[in-house]
DNA sequence: GTGCGCCTGATTGTATACATTAACGCTTCA
DNA sequence: TGAAGCGTTAATGTATACAATCAGGCGCAC
């Protein structure tokens, strides 16, 4: 990263992600410019390339600010990762290789540990949101289109900006965790139709329990 | 396009798709400065989203140059446009309006005409080619997703990059004009399975179109 | 003769100055 | 008092100058 744009990049797209930079905010490129440390110019590479991956929302003449997401957004959203993950998982059934499917196992057991601890909670959810990506990730890897992954992890990280303050309760953790252990049955069974149902399905709970009021 | 950004990007866009610049072709920007009579800045900006779009590989320090395809790459493709245009022909099939079905009645209506035409065959493709985009991007529209909208128009014209020099026999269009037809009678049937399953095979003959010796 | 290293030229990366645009507030007139 | 028009100002858009980097070639040493 010893480039100025990338640096600038990084520390936008960090702030928005981890909600410094609120949906919505202003950000005008002369305060980005002391804040990254950088001149107008890497800043300003910076902030077309986080338009192009919808981070951020650029007008003519009038700056950028932070995406914002509606509700129906973020179904359409959804829907779409609901149809690309579960594809995803039904590749990954065919042709997942031993290496994977112990590094999804490996995930899972580490859940496993995280939830019978007895850890703040909210330490419990961080580190159970690390390996959740790490079994999704795991995944699309399986899968083998490059196209794909990046696609899907645009997608997560779309969502993620949406519900910046965002509380899961333990109850809906414990929920995906089983998801995620029947997913780990149908790759080992090779079973394509069952894990894409499944990945579909966790998919689509995922987006009622950040649709539901939070706990 | 009163913009020196938008109107570098639009002349690199248009060249790239036309073939003018080819694939694997070095696009240096000061060649480009000429070329489009604006100064670096603005062919920067443009190159850099082209490069978000996959039309161009910008590696650090080395320049820019018009994206290649494999053949795997091809084939990475068209499986997600197989399933997403499926996926979109079947919400289409759901919720299409009188409108949306009309405008591919007439599509497949001047289809029918230009085919029975005495034209040269070029000429025939090329309107066919113009008509053929007008149906499914209906169908998109009719899908009712923003996203996945754009998600195709972008893989369609990755795989237009990839075939510049294109030569579509006839009877390959002749074939596709069924399918169009049928597809049709799906969307009107409101038959969302029938329309997807038509759909993923309509992408998926293309796509062995391409691979087969040109004719 | 071959391989390594430096040097040079060309090209991209960055900073900054200037041009342009649009929003906001003021004044003025009805 | 309200609304319309204009000027100011603060931001973005563009051009250009300067810095850093990489590729290729030449020369020297082994």
């Amino acid at each position: 990263m010893a480039n100025a744009a990338d640096a600038a990049y990084a520390v936008i797209r960090g702030r928005i992600l981890d909600g410094t930079f609120a949906p919505g905010a202003r950000l005008k490129e002369a305060d980005l410019v002391e804040f990254c440390g950088v001149s107008r110019t890497p800043v300003r590479e910076a902030l077309r390339r986080l338009a192009a991956e919808d981070f951020v929302r650029i007008q003519r003449n009038q700056g950028a600010e932070v995406k914002t997401w509606s509700d129906d957004d973020l179904d359409d959203l959804f829907d779409l990762r609901a149809l690309l993950e579960g594809h995803a998982a039904a590749a990954a059934a065919r042709q997942i290789s031993p290496q994977q499917l112990q590094r999804i196992n490996d995930a899972i057991a580490e859940m496993d540990a995280v939830l019978a601890s007895t850890a703040p909670q909210a330490e419990q959810v961080a580190q159970f949101l690390r390996l959740n990506r790490i079994v999704h990730e795991t995944v699309w890897e399986a899968a083998g289109s490059g196209r794909l992954q990046s696609m899907l992890g645009r997608l997560v990280e779309q969502a993620l900006i949406a519900h910046t303050a965002r509380h899961y309760s333990l109850a809906r953790v414990a929920q995906s965790h089983h998801h995620h252990q029947e997913l780990l049955d149908a790759l080992t069974a090779g079973d394509a139709v069952w894990a894409e149902a499944l990945m579909r399905g966790h998919i689509r709970a995922a987006r009622l329990t950040l649709k539901a009021p939070q706990s």
